[in-house]
DNA sequence: TGACACGCTGTAAACGATTACATATATTAT
DNA sequence: ATAATATATGTAATCGTTTACAGCGTGTCA
C-alpha cells in the first residue's frame, strides 16, 4: 500500500503539501497542485482513513443505523433518505443490525470509530434508548419512534401518529359496515416497541367509542411483523372466530398474510372478508386484490430527518417531534359485509 | 473520551497491560485482568478503533458489500449469511451501495478503512470486477454472479445455473401446454449484467428447441428487477400481443407486477394467463395465487460462500466457482392453457 | 533600505492504540 | 547455590495522516 510518503518522494514535495493538496486547502500552488494529483492518479494513492481519522477529532460522513431488514418499509425510507442525502451532497454510510442486537451500543462502537457527524436510527426500542443514548453526543434522529418522552436534547424524532392512523385504519372497517373486527399482529407484552403498542391502542379505542365488542381472546391474534407470522396467526383468528368479516392487520406484510390464510381458510378477499393493513409498502399496490392501508408517507419522514440532522448538525438548535401525515389508502380489499 | 493512558494510569498499570486485557492475550495476571476490566466497565472506556486498524495491518471483521437493496431476493441471501456468520462466531459488517455507485471503488475504500479479513459481494457487475478488481488482496467471494472467467485466484464465486434455471422455468410452462409464450424483464443491452443475459438466454434456447417461436417485437418486454418496472412492461406486453397464454418473468418481483397488470388488462391468472417468476422470494408464496418459480437456494448460496470465504481467509486455498441447485417451484400461476 | 505582509512549502509533534523487546521476579532444575 | 526458565509487566517505536508553526523568497511601502 501507497502512503502519503511516497506520494511526498515520487512528486518532490513534502507530506504536508500532500496532505493540503488531498484536502483540498487553498494555499498551495495550481503547478503543484496538478503535479501532485498527477502522481496520486497515477499510482492510485487512496489515504488511510485509520490515520485520517485518528488524527480528525471528527470525519464528514453521517451514519445510518437500521434495525431489521426484513421490513420493507424501512427499506423504502431508506432509499428516500438516500436521495435527501445525496441532493445534499452528503456522505453516508448505512449499517444494519438485526433484531439482537443493541442499537446504541452499536451507534457507540460506530461513533468511536468513524466519527460521524450525525446519527439516524431507523427503528429503535424506546427503553434501550431511555437507558444507553445518554453516552452519544453527536446529533441524532430516531425514525418511526417516538423519542419526545426521552429528553435527550441532542435526538429528534420523526413518526407517524399510529394511534391516530390505526383509529382511521379501523375506523374504515366500521364505516364500510364491519362489526365483527379482528386485528392481528404485535404482542400484548410491549416487546415489539411503541409500534405494536399504538397501533393495538388505536384501534381499540375507536371499537370501543362505536360499542363494538372486542376481546384479546375472540378478535385478535398477536404475531411478528413477517408474512409467515401474518399467515399463521391470520389462520388462527379465523379459524377460532369465523364470523370476523373484517381485519385490521397491523403492518401490510402481515395482511398480506392474513390475505393468503383468509383464502386457505376458504374464504375470498374481499367478498367474505375485508383486509386492511399498515404502512404503505410497495406491494399491497401490486396485489389482488389491492390491499388497503394505512400509507405512512416514507418520503417526508426520510425528508425530514434528513433535513433536521443536516440543520443540527451545523447550527445548535434544539431537538424537534415531529408527526407526519398518513394517508389512508382505499383498496379493493374492503368492501360492505354481505349480510 | 478516554484513552488507554486514563485506564492505565487509572488502574496504576501500563498502558501495555491494558491493550493486553483488552484483547485477552493470555499473560496477564488474573487479578491484574480483574481490576483493569473492573476500571473499564466503570468508565465505559470504549478503545479507539482508528488507532487500532491504523497499527494492525488486518481487522478481524468481514465486510460484505451488497449492491441494491430493492432485491428481496438479496434480503433472503443477507439474513442467512449472518446467521453462517454468527454460527462461526464471526464479526459482520454491512454496506449497502445504491445502483449508481461502483462496487469495486466501494471495496477498495473499505479495504483502506476497515482492513477486512475478507469480503463478500452480493451482486456485482462483471466488467466492474475485471477492470478493478485486480487491487484488492483480501479473499473474497462474489455471490450470484459467475466469476470462473474473470480468473482471479482471490475470487470465489457462488451462483445459480441461471440458463438451467430459465430452460426449466420456460419448460415449466411449455409442459403445461403453453405455445405462445412472452417473457419478461432484463434488457438486450447487458447493462443488468449476467442475470438478465443467462435467463434470457436459457429462455431462447429452449423455446427453440421446441420451436416456439419467439421474436424480441412480439413476446418480450424489456425492464428492470422492480414491482413497477414489471407492471408497466407487462401490461405493454399484454397489450402488443393478447394472444400470450404463458409469461416467463425473470424475476419475481416482475412476476407480480405481471399478475396485476394482467388483471388490470382483464386477464385472470392463471385462468386466462399463467406466470411464472425467478427467485423463490418469500411474497410469492403468500400471494393469491401462488405464484410458480424457480428458487434459488439463497440459504445455500448464503452457507457456502460464508464456509469458502472462512476456508479462505485462514488457509491458502484456490477460489472455487460453483453452482447451487435451483428448486422448480409449482404454483397457482401455471395451469393449462384454455384452448 | 528596512520592515512587513503574503504566498507557498517544509518540519515535526500529535492522534491512540499495538507489540517487540527489555526487565523483574518467582520457580524449577542441576 | 547457580543457572535456566516461565510469568508478568513496563517501555518505547510504530502505524499514516493532519496541522500548528516556522522558514523563505518576493513584492510593497514608507
Amino acid at each position: 500500500m501507497k502512503t502519503i510518503k511516497d506520494i511526498a518522494r515520487l512528486s518532490g514535495f513534502s507530506t504536508g503539501t500532500v496532505s493540503r493538496v488531498i484536502n483540498n486547502h487553498p494555499d498551495v500552488n495550481p503547478e503543484t497542485r496538478r503535479k501532485i494529483e498527477e502522481i496520486i492518479a497515477e499510482t492510485g494513492f487512496q489515504p488511510n482513513a485509520n490515520a485520517k481519522f485518528l488524527k480528525q477529532t471528527i470525519s464528514s460522513t453521517i451514519t445510518v443505523i437500521v434495525k431489521g431488514i426484513q421490513n420493507s418499509f424501512f427499506e423504502t425510507i431508506l432509499e428516500e433518505m438516500q436521495k435527501a442525502f445525496k441532493e445534499n451532497g452528503e456522505e453516508v454510510t448505512v449499517v444494519f443490525l438485526d433484531e439482537a442486537e443493541n442499537e446504541v451500543t452499536a451507534a457507540k462502537q460506530i461513533c468511536s470509530t468513524r466519527k460521524p457527524r450525525g446519527l439516524i436510527f431507523l427503528g429503535g426500542n424506546t427503553k434501550e434508548f431511555a437507558k444507553n443514548f445518554a453516552s452519544i453526543t453527536v446529533p441524532s434522529v430516531l425514525v418511526t419512534v417516538d423519542a419526545s418522552q426521552l429528553g435527550f436534547e441532542n435526538l429528534s424524532s420523526f413518526t407517524t401518529d399510529d394511534i391516530s392512523g390505526a383509529k382511521e385504519a379501523v375506523g374504515y372497517l366500521i364505516r364500510s359496515g364491519h362489526r365483527k373486527i379482528g386485528i392481528v399482529g404485535g404482542s400484548l407484552e410491549e416487546t415489539n416497541g411503541q409500534l405494536s403498542t399504538f397501533r393495538l391502542q388505536g384501534a381499540q379505542e375507536i371499537l370501543s367509542r362505536h360499542q363494538i365488542p372486542f376481546s384479546f381472546e375472540e378478535n385478535y391474534a398477536p404475531c411478528r411483523f413477517s408474512l409467515e407470522d401474518g399467515y399463521m396467526a391470520g389462520r388462527e383468528l379465523l379459524r377460532k372466530n369465523p364470523d370476523i368479516t373484517g381485519i385490521f392487520a397491523l403492518s401490510d406484510l402481515i395482511a398480506i398474510g392474513v390475505v393468503r390464510a383468509a383464502r386457505d381458510e376458504g374464504k375470498r378477499v374481499p367478498e367474505d372478508l375485508s383486509v386492511i393493513g399498515y404502512d404503505g409498502i410497495e406491494y399491497v399496490r401490486y396485489s389482488v386484490p389491492r390491499i388497503a392501508t394505512v400509507r405512512q408517507d416514507a418520503a417526508q419522514l426520510a425528508k425530514r430527518s434528513v433535513e433536521d440532522l443536516l440543520m443540527r448538525v451545523s447550527y445548535t438548535r434544539a431537538a424537534v417531534h415531529e408527526k407526519i401525515p398518513y394517508t389512508v389508502i382505499a383498496g379493493e380489499s374492503v368492501i360492505h359485509p354481505k349480510n
